[in-house]
DNA sequence: ACCAGAAATTAACAAAGGATAATTAACGCT
DNA sequence: AGCGTTAATTATCCTTTGTTAATTTCTGGT
């Protein structure tokens, strides 16, 4: 279930962790596959498990009274990915997580992996790096739709994820960016003919 | 410096706290107030502490390139308070945090609380739980500025924290919605009007 | 390579917000 | 209580986005 190229990949990317408690974590863990389009995590589901992404993309997603579906959140490899609602808020899953192309997880089930983490002073260290580096991400959003017009959010977003714009729809990130894939593509076009008086 | 009624009063917030840790933690800390008006946090310094809002507000706020201010948060009793910059992304505060009303802070200097709460498995836990929340609160505005519209955000606001927004002037909260002031002032008398046809 | 379905673009119109400025209301201070 | 400052509202005009629908382009699967 876990080999050595397994162990080193993880060793290098969660500095700091000695062999013994990566050991300890990867016992509690197991790979999942989905392909592209398939759904991770459906909705009103509690699901009470941590995964960290090895490879592909997902995208989480609500539907909005009206029917269409609004994306809120894309998380991609070497991200961790878990329902908001499930572990944080401890209610049924109001979103949706689908995998926008082949994905490969190593999941761990929550409730197993704090009793560990409570009592591993690395991993405690560990766990609360990345909810600092989620936290910076969030309000890092909240300060760009604060500050910043639709279009320096998206030609924001393009300066800082390259990548992520050329794997992903513009439908998805135009909600993304709270707006709608019409204005989106208005954007593209304003931003497609710069001289323009 | 520390007397029983700070003791009991924070014993009764940080639940599950021992008296040993709680202590431990209490000498560590010390009383700042704050007049209305008074600049908390100055902006490019780099603040190293970490605040527990007894009583009053604070703002939050930014300068735009335009030389308006825009607030991106508020905090008030009960919550904590950091520059998030110096804290987080270990980056001069490129926001301003002022008192709006008188305050009185517990601070702690994080770099001195930092090794304690590595060594108290309580202590590791509190923190990870106030994360947990911040990260909550911080999406759940993201989900706000997504799924719905300007006036739909006042209103949220307005069900979700009706103190505060009859704490704080309309224009403070203008900008923390992504608005302009006079946007606000118009969504107040759409609302104040509600059969128009 | 084709073809069907999905995504993106374009168009036309309505609705809302941004900018600026003037006016009115509210507030704080002595 | 009065006065000066600040906040809030109102008005006007302009820009942008939302909505709906039609059209074009792209894409994946056979």
């Amino acid at each position: 279930m876990l080999n050595s190229d397994d162990i080193s990949f993880y060793l290098t990317r969660f500095k700091g962790l000695s062999i013994t408690d990566a050991i300890a974590l990867f016992k509690l863990a197991q790979t999942k596959k989905l392909a592209a389009g398939d759904i991770y995590i459906h909705q009103n589901s509690n699901y009470q498990k941590v995964a960290f992404i090895k490879k592909g993309l997902i995208r989480m997603y609500q539907l909005k009274p009206s029917g269409d579906e609004v994306t809120l959140m894309l998380r991609w490899e070497n991200k961790f990915i878990a329902s908001h609602d499930s572990i944080i808020l401890q209610q049924p899953s109001r979103f949706i997580y689908q995998a926008l192309e082949d994905t490969v997880l190593m999941e761990i089930d929550y409730r197993k992996a704090q009793p560990l983490m409570e009592n591993t002073p690395k991993l405690s260290a560990l766990r609360n790096e990345f909810l600092l580096a989620m936290l910076a991400e969030s309000m890092h959003r909240v300060e760009s739709f604060i500050m910043l017009s639709p279009e320096e959010r998206y030609l924001q977003l393009v300066r800082e994820k390259p990548d992520i714009v050329n794997r992903v729809p513009d439908k998805y990130l135009a909600t993304l960016l709270g707006i709608t894939p019409v204005s989106l593509s208005r954007i593209r076009k304003r931003i497609a003919t710069p001289a323009k008086r």
